[in-house]
This record gives structure tokens, C-alpha cells and sequence, in this order.
DNA sequence: CAGTGAGCGAGCTTCCGCTTGACTT
């Protein structure tokens, strides 16, 4: 027994894998990566041919001794870690750190986690490939260098505790780019017309829409003048044929974007059930960028949707991948069994399921036919034509299953079926509509769809995406958050019973809710980089090394001579421009005061981006923070000279100042030493004292209201929040234990309360 | 847990890709 020893990357793999080999088979994981470059220094001896100095993490030193003694036990080891890059780096690390020995080691590999593909890889085992796992050398030694020289400088230039890499500051520089776009962005209106009409016997009603957009009111004005009294008939017809296919099955990316889209899960938030689903065995790896499916799979789906939906339903399809750099290691993300339609668990759990059922299902479906019917409409009085357009479905295919999403939120028609009707037959005009619309700015990114943009870059792995995303949020960078769009005038005719009415309404064009905006602080470090490391913000940077780690993986160059060639350059700029001094100048000047005279700047300070009046050496000089949303790039002198109006002070209360100003958490009042928030849309330039006068009053009832006992002396209270009750103590809240009737507690009782969750606390 | 915007300085921060839990809310 034991005779055997596997090493896997994942333990759930693990499980699997043990069922299939039997008794004389030990199966075990190793985690994931087993050693990391020393984070003392670099790792890496720079003046010693790039050698890194290895280290085991921290976190698998358990792991290793583990592996370590089964290896020991056991008459051959195989690794079976995953066949790319990284997997055979991972293999090569568990040769060395375990101390194998070449005769009794076998490098194995297989795609698919199915009994024949693994037997197949025993069958047929070779020697670690020392040129694939030089290539992963060389990335992670650049990855290294660049991350652990660039941050340093941002340290020193802008601020403490940034930090830079060849993935995320490219990803921080496409959000970047994009709010520059819209920032530059600017609208301009035009008019759509829209008539409904009817046909003159039997009451059948269309829709249509001129196709040319209308550039101004007058020219709207002049043809719905035209158009009334006129005499409308049918036109052209056209019918075509169009085919539609299934989308292919799941990667880490679009299983983000598609749970993005039509769940707005987050991309972490995905991962998470998915590693979830991954765990209880009902869904294949998801960390895969390949769009693969195994024989055993194809054939399964197969026999599914015959079962379900008949045999003309059935189309087998291979995919092929076509993101750039894809490793293909794995299976494209599929479910373990297609009989599995539903499973038990949390909502969410069933979600995603669901999805990646239907989805893997619908790839193997066959093609959507649709008949697409475009009619138009023609006057007598010009040469308009009102365009109407159906769509009719022959037969569902894969559509029965799976409708893809889309990011463009401009879907706003439902395409329905046509009524029949004949070239030449004449309709009654209902009413003809001219509406102002404004052009659109281009779309912020989405998590979802700036991992799909990394994804076409090349900039990232399925494995990092989610992490990434997350750095640009822990450093500062982005906020993921609503931005209300620019309001605007929209007039709108309307031609109806011969005459012809004129209105105008104000709207919010332009709005968006949960998408990603870069914060100051991520445009300046992205400046700063484009000004003096383009090279490695450049979005082409990836694919260069990638080429260069490619031909390291094919044997045909050292794995250090393009790293010693990109760092001699890189290295130098890094001094030269950390030996000069000085810091990042982030200020921008936006006008002057008309009242004083002073030159009003926008800049970065120590709590964050903020208006400034007067110059640096002016001694009466004015602080204003920037609120959330208006950034250092585009805040405008109006709004400038807004914010310097606060605080204000809005009157007296029994002889104390009210104060009304902007904090970290929003609008609010300051009295007698209390802070109280502005309820929500209440504006802190025009908020009257008697309506703080009201809001304090309202305070003072509901703190009232939530006290439940009081230990003065000890600066103990015991209150209910919006959680339930809780205990609190010189500003700090403590949880109440469950079972405890808040009422009846003691002093003694409270105080131990907060002393073990002090302890609990110390521990972390 | 909210109002700030001085200056000095010790000691720390940081990358990307593989993997999971262990955390808190």
C-alpha cells in the first residue's frame, strides 16, 4: 500500500484523483506554489546573473515536511502538477525542496480530471521540461523587479505604501484612459423621430424610426410639419435568414463577466462560489481560461440535451480559445455532471450553478435560426422613410437555454414579430414624436469588463484577475461607485390629431451606478508612470516579455539574457530619478477668486485632494476637501468656490453656534461638540437653522430611545444600533454574546465582555 | 467616527501567480 505518491496543485483535485488510482496510489496537493523569491532585499542577486534566492512560504512550510515524508515512504513519485507555465515551475520546486532523485520521480500531466486521462498520463510520464520552468524563472524575476523597484519610488515621490507592477498599473491605466475620454467627452444633441401608424382597414399598428439622426429642433420642426396631412404607404420589404451560435462555455473571465452582468456579482464575489461549487464537486475548475471541453463531457452534454430537448436540439462543438497567452491547462468550466439540472444549497450557490449549466449546455446546442424583417414606411411629402424592424425565431437551437448578455445598456428594444403586411398598402399616422437625445460618453469599466479588456491584452491570469482588482481598491487607486450624469434640457415634439405641441423637460444623462472610477491618487501615480516608465505601462509591455518568455520556453535563448537587457535600462532610470529631488508637483491651477484676487488651486494633500486659496507662502490662505466624485482633473472654479462657502455657521441654539461642512462620512452639523449627518439629499449650502434645529432635536429623542442602561462612572453605556444592542466604551462598540439579555447585564459582566474581545483582538 | 493641511523621523510599505482557509461584516 502506498507504494505510489501523486502530488496535485488543489486537494479537492486530490479527492478526486485518489478514487480513481486505488489503494497503491497516496494523493496529495501541494497547494498551489511551495517556495517564493526572499522578500529580504529583492530575492534577487542582481549582480550574480539575476540568481534568486528562493525561500519556502511561510504558510507551507507545514505542507512541505508533510509531502516531504510521503515522499520519503513511497517507491516513485509522481508529480502531476498542471501543464503550463507555472505547473512545471511547481513541479521543479517540489523536485528540489523535497530532495527527489531523478530515477524514482515521473513529471505527468493531463487536461481533463477523467479515470482514462489520468491512467493515460501514467502510461506515459516524462522528465520536467527545465526550459518551460526557466520561462516562469524569468517571469517571476521581472514581475519581481519591476514591482519591488517601482514601488519604492512612488513612495518616495508621491506617497507611502503605493505600489506598481507590470499587471496592475496597466490595469489601473486603462480605467485611467477611460475617465480622461469622458472627461473630454462632450455631447452634443440630436433628434430622433419615431411615428406610430396604423393600417387603414384592419387596425394593425407599427412602429417606426427615421434612421438619420436629426441635427437640430428646426429641421425636427420642419418635417413633422410636412408630415402632417400627409399620406403614409408601406415600402420595401426585406426578409433575410440569420444564424446565430452558442456562445462557448465558460472561462474564469466571462463566467465573471456573464455573473457581473445578470447577477451583479462582483468578480471576488464569483470566484468565491465558484471555488465553493468547485469544492463539493459540482463544477469543473474555474480558474481556466480554456474554452475546452473533455470527449466525456461532449458526449454527456450530448445525451442531456437529447433527454431534454430532443436530438435536433444536439450539436457537438470543440471551441477554440483565442484570448492571448491562454495557457489551456484546464477544462473550460463546465459542470461535473450535466444530469446535475439543479442543486441544494444557498440561492446564490444555485445561481451560478445555473448558469454554468446552462451555458455549457447551450455551447453544445444547436444554431438559432431567425428570420430578420425590415419594412419602411414612405411619405408623400418627402423623402423620409420610417424604419420598422421584427424579428421572428424559426427554430430556438441554443436560445431555448442561454441568452447571452451584453454590456451596452442601450438595448432598449425588444425586437418583436412584424405584422404582415403588403408593399404599397396605406397607414394612418397616430402620432409622430421628435425627441432630444445627447450623445453618449464611452461606457467606465464594469470589474466584469475590465477583466474581459485584460483578458484581450494578455495583462493577467485567470488566478489574478479578482486579486488585482482588489489591489487598485486596497491602495486607493479606483472606487467602484455612482456617478450622477450632467443635467440637460430635452425637448421633445409631438404631432398628433393635425397639430403639432412643443415641450421641454430636464433630465440626468449620462448616469452610472457600480462602475470604476479612478480616484485622484490613481490618476497622479499613473501619470507619473507614463511620464518616466512608459515602457512598462505601455499596454503592449506583457505581450513583449511574454514573446521573450516563449523563446526561453523553446530552448532558444537564456532565461536571463532579456532580464539583464531590460534591467541595465530600467535600473538606471530608477536612480537617476530617485537621486533627484523633490516630490511629484500634483497641484493644478484652476482660476482665480474675482473676490480677492487669489489663485485657486487644486492639489493633493495630506488628507486627500483639496481646493486651495491663495498661494503657498499666503498666510490667510483657504483649505477646501475635494468631495467624492469631483477629482483634482476636472473640478471647476464654480464648484471651487462653492466648497470654500463651508463650513457655515447657520445661527445660535440656546447661545452655541451651529456649524454646517462637509467630513469624511458626508454633510453634516456640529453642536455643542456633537456631530450629527445631514439626512440624505439635504444640501449643506442651503441647509436653514431651523431645519438643524429640527435635526438635533430629532437626535436627542432617538439616542433616547436606542439607551438601554447607563455605567457612567465606567463610561460604560449599553445602546441598540442598527445591529441590535450593543455595549460601548470611550468611542469603541462590543459586541453583545448571544444569549444574553442586554437589560440584565453588570458592570462586572460588561467589563468582561470588552476585555475578552480586546484579547480577542491583541491575538489577530 | 467626522473640525485637519507643521515638521521630524524610525520602521514599514511593494510585485505576479499558484493554491486555500481564516478572518470580519
Amino acid at each position: 500500500m502506498g507504494e505510489n505518491l501523486v502530488i496535485v496543485e488543489s486537494p479537492a483535485k486530490a479527492k478526486t484523483i485518489e478514487k480513481f488510482l486505488g489503494k497503491d496510489y497516496i494523493v496529495k496537493s501541494s497547494f498551489g506554489h511551495i517556495r517564493d523569491l526572499s522578500k529580504k532585499n529583492l530575492g534577487i542577486d542582481v549582480e550574480h546573473d539575476f540568481e534568486p534566492n528562493y525561500v519556502i512560504s511561510q504558510d507551507k512550510k507545514k505542507i512541505v515536511t508533510e509531502l516531504k515524508a510521503a515522499a520519503k515512504k513511497a517507491k516513485i513519485v509522481w508529480i502531476a502538477s498542471d501543464e503550463d507555465r507555472e505547473g512545471e515551475a511547481i513541479a521543479w520546486h517540489l523536485y528540489e525542496c523535497l530532495g527527489l532523485k531523478p530515477e524514482n520521480t515521473k513529471r505527468i500531466v493531463f487536461h481533463e480530471i477523467t479515470k482514462t486521462a489520468i491512467l493515460h498520463a501514467i502510461d506515459n510520464p516524462r522528465t520536467i521540461n527545465l526550459d518551460l520552468v526557466n520561462a516562469q524563472q524569468a517571469r517571476r524575476v521581472l514581475d519581481r523587479l519591476v514591482g519591488f523597484e517601482l514601488s519604492p519610488v512612488l513612495w518616495k515621490k508621491i506617497k507611502p505604501s503605493l505600489s506598481a507592477g507590470r499587471v496592475q498599473s496597466a490595469a489601473l491605466r486603462l480605467i485611467v484612459d477611460r475617465e480622461r475620454e469622458i472627461i473630454a467627452f462632450k455631447p452634443h444633441s440630436y433628434y430622433r423621430i419615431d411615428g406610430n401608424f396604423l393600417t387603414d382597414n384592419d387596425n394593425k399598428s407599427i412602429k417606426g424610426t427615421i434612421d438619420q439622426k436629426i441635427k437640430d429642433i428646426n429641421t425636427a420642426k420642419k418635417l413633422l410639419n410636412e408630415f402632417n396631412g400627409a399620406e403614409f404607404k408601406i415600402g420595401k420589404t426585406e426578409t433575410k435568414k440569420v444564424v446565430k451560435k452558442p456562445a462557448p462555455p465558460f472561462t474564469t473571465s466571462s463566467m465573471q463577466q456573464e455573473a457581473g452582468r445578470k447577477f451583479g456579482f462582483s468578480v471576488s464575489q464569483t470566484m468565491s462560489i465558484a471555488q465553493h461549487l468547485y469544492e463539493s464537486g459540482l463544477i469543473t475548475y474555474m480558474r481556466t481560461d480554456s474554452t475546452n471541453l473533455s470527449k466525456l463531457a461532449l458526449s454527456a452534454a450530448k445525451e442531456t440535451i437529447t433527454d431534454l430537448y430532443g436530438e435536433k436540439y444536439s450539436k457537438t462543438r470543440q471551441y477554440k480559445t483565442h484570448s492571448k497567452g491562454a495557457q489551456e491547462a484546464h477544462e473550460a468550466i463546465r459542470p461535473t455532471s450535466f444530469a446535475n439540472i439543479d442543486i441544494k444549497g444557498a440561492a446564490r450557490d444555485k445561481r451560478l450553478y445555473q448558469l454554468i449549466w446552462k451555458r455549457a449546455i447551450a455551447s453544445q446546442m444547436s444554431d438559432a435560426s431567425l428570420e430578420k424583417t425590415t419594412l419602411k414606411i414612405l411619405n408623400n411629402k418627402n423623402n423620409e422613410k420610417f424604419t420598422a424592424q421584427g424579428e421572428q425565431i424559426l427554430f430556438d437551437g441554443f436560445l431555448k437555454v442561454y441568452i447571452e448578455s451584453k454590456d451596452d445598456e442601450n438595448n432598449e428594444e425588444r425586437k418583436n414579430l412584424l405584422p404582415l403586411l403588403s408593399e404599397g398598402q396605406n397607414m394612418l399616422m397616430q402620432e409622430i414624436r421628435a425627441q432630444e437625445k445627447y450623445t453618449q460618453h464611452p461606457y467606465r469599466y464594469t470589474e466584469a469588463s475590465l477583466v474581459k479588456k485584460m483578458e484581450e491584452l494578455g495583462i493577467g491570469r485567470p488566478s489574478t484577475y479578482a486579486p488585482t482588482i482588489t489591489t487598485l481598491h486596497h491602495r486607493g487607486y479606483i472606487v467602484k461607485g455612482n456617478r450622477i450624469g450632467q443635467k440637460m434640457n430635452i425637448s421633445s415634439l409631438l404631432l398628433s390629431d393635425a397639430k403639432l405641441s412643443e415641450k421641454s423637460t430636464e433630465e440626468i444623462i449620462g448616469s452610472e451606478k457600480g462602475k470604476l472610477c479612478p480616484e485622484d491618487i490613481g490618476i497622479i501615480v499613473t501619470d507619473y508612470l507614463i511620464e518616466n516608465f512608459d515602457s512598462v505601462v505601455d499596454y503592449g509591455f506583457t505581450a513583449e516579455v511574454e514573446e521573450s518568455f516563449d523563446t526561453i520556453a523553446a530552448g532558444k535563448a537564456p532565461w536571463n539574457k532579456d532580464i539583464k537587457d531590460f534591467y541595465s535600462r530600467f535600473h538606471k532610470k530608477i536612480e537617476t530619478i530617485s537621486n533627484e529631488k523633490g516630490h511629484k508637483d500634483t497641484s493644478r491651477t484652476i482660476g482665480i477668486d474675482p473676490k480677492t484676487n487669489k489663485t485657486i488651486i487644486a492639489r493633493m494633500g495630506k488628507f486627500g485632494p483639496l481646493v486651495q486659496l491663495g498661494e503657498s507662502d499666503d498666510k490667510d490662505k483657504k483649505f477646501a476637501a475635494l468631495p467624492k466624485g469631483v477629482l483634482i482633473e476636472n473640478v471647476t472654479i464654480e464648484q471651487a468656490l462653492q466648497f470654500f462657502k463651508l463650513p457655515r455657521i447657520l445661527g445660535n441654539l440656546e447661545d452655541l453656534p451651529i456649524k454646517c461642512a462637509i467630513g469624511r462620512f458626508g454633510p453634516y452639523i456640529n453642536y455643542n461638540k456633537e456631530f450629527i449627518s445631514l439626512p440624505k439629499n439635504a444640501d449643506p449650502y442651503t441647509f436653514t437653522l431651523e431645519e438643524a434645529i429640527q435635526l438635533i432635536k430629532d437626535n436627542k429623542e432617538k439616542k433616547i430611545k436606542s439607551k438601554i442602561k447607563d455605567f457612567e462612572e465606567e463610561d460604560i453605556h449599553i445602546l441598540i444600533g442598527r445591529y441590535g444592542p450593543y455595549i460601548k466604551q470611550a468611542k469603541k462598540n462590543y459586541k453583545i454574546p448571544k444569549g444574553t439579555t442586554p437589560e440584565e447585564l453588570t458592570l462586572e459582566q460588561c467589563q468582561e465582555i470588552i476585555e475578552k474581545q480586546l484579547a480577542k483582538k491583541k491575538k489577530k
